[in-house]
DNA sequence: TAAAAATACTCCATAGGTATTTTAT
DNA sequence: ATAAAATACCTATGGAGTATTTTTA
């Protein structure tokens, strides 16, 4: 089963025909492509789906498309709602020391950029942070670490962080290390720490 | 979005990782090829889905699964059932010396084949049979014709349209002609009779 | 240390494009 | 006559393969 044949199909049943189909389609595409992929939905199920022209869903046509239709339908929705609950929150973790005197600087240049972004802080010495993150209470932790970070988290050096953050891909680091990513002339000298933060 | 991504990601889900969705996987695919797809559809989220070892599905991969999998969970089901839904009935108009005299014989070889198929017979002389045909009250009809056939539908002659719908797609003919495929030997010799039959 | 996942490529199947013909209104 | 759909053919993108490295339980 070829689900981007049952895309294509879910557009055309939409708008009532390939050529009405292809002039709304999200992207591009032309009525050659259209005709060949639904005529291969088609051999693959061996079923008539649609009458050309005067344009008319057949049975197998209804009920594939009562089938496919929610899901299409509530596609780029649901992907919209992924991308942005998770972007929108962000948990740190921090001595009182980094909370009170350094982190406030970083956070309001942070806000200017992420307005939306909510974040929560949690104050804490290096072994809770480190169990926190391990955890998943976490996001990211500002601490010293004498030794290799613990399995699921992982470290990168302050004053580059921030660089490494905007090149490393979303995936890496939950979507938060783009919500962090500001410009590095922001963050203030903190060189002895250094920061741990989930990886995986 | 990738659907693509989407089907892969569903067995990942499903499996509890990546090497065990790819062990499992309906059709063949390597574990890098698997592991580059769903890093796209990370990327594309911007988002973690699931934690790779011990594996575990984030809160948004969780999210993900849910909406995808009542899809995915029926989708061959639904093929297979659209599939089936067509082929298993047709419907057949004929005049009654046809029906009576020459139909039975042929139904007769028919059934040996696919003995599930549903066969519909109506009694109709020519212009009926032509308004049934274009109404789609009918799949296939056994006439004379000394004109062209009307629009949705198609003739083919009578000794040979047994061959031909072996080849000509399932499609052109709704399933049906493959449903009708059976040895050329049996049918009877009904040399001045058509055959129109829906096309469309 | 062994299994899982990620990376680095190479390759090729197939989706998609252009040009054209056929079909139906 | 005109617009839709199908066909023929070619191109090229991106999915998948092999080999290898990195990671982590």
């Amino acid at each position: 089963m070829n689900i981007h044949h049952l895309e294509l199909f879910y557009y055309v049943a939409r708008h009532g025909g390939i050529s009405e189909a292809v002039r709304n389609m999200p992207y591009g595409i032309q009525q050659p492509a259209m005709s060949g992929q639904i005529i291969q939905l088609e051999e693959f199920l061996g079923v008539t789906l649609f009458h050309r022209r005067p344009f008319e869903l057949t049975p197998q046509g209804q009920e594939l498309y009562q089938f496919i239709k929610p899901f299409f339908d509530n596609l780029n929705p649901t992907a919209d709602k992924i991308r942005g609950g998770v972007a929108q929150s962000i948990r740190i973790g921090a001595s009182e020391i980094v909370l009170r005197d350094h982190l406030p600087i970083v956070l309001q240049a942070v806000r200017k950029k992420f307005p939306k972004l909510k974040v929560t802080l949690r104050e804490g010495y290096q072994p809770e942070l480190e169990e926190w993150l391990q955890r998943r209470d976490l996001d990211l932790a500002f601490t010293v670490l004498d030794r290799k970070p613990p399995s699921g988290t992982g470290t990168l050096p302050l004053l580059t962080w921030l660089k490494k953050a905007a090149r490393s891909s979303q995936r890496r680091n939950s979507g938060n290390a783009t919500a962090l990513k500001t410009r590095s002339s922001v963050c203030p000298p903190m060189n002895p720490f250094t920061r741990i933060s989930r990886l995986a």
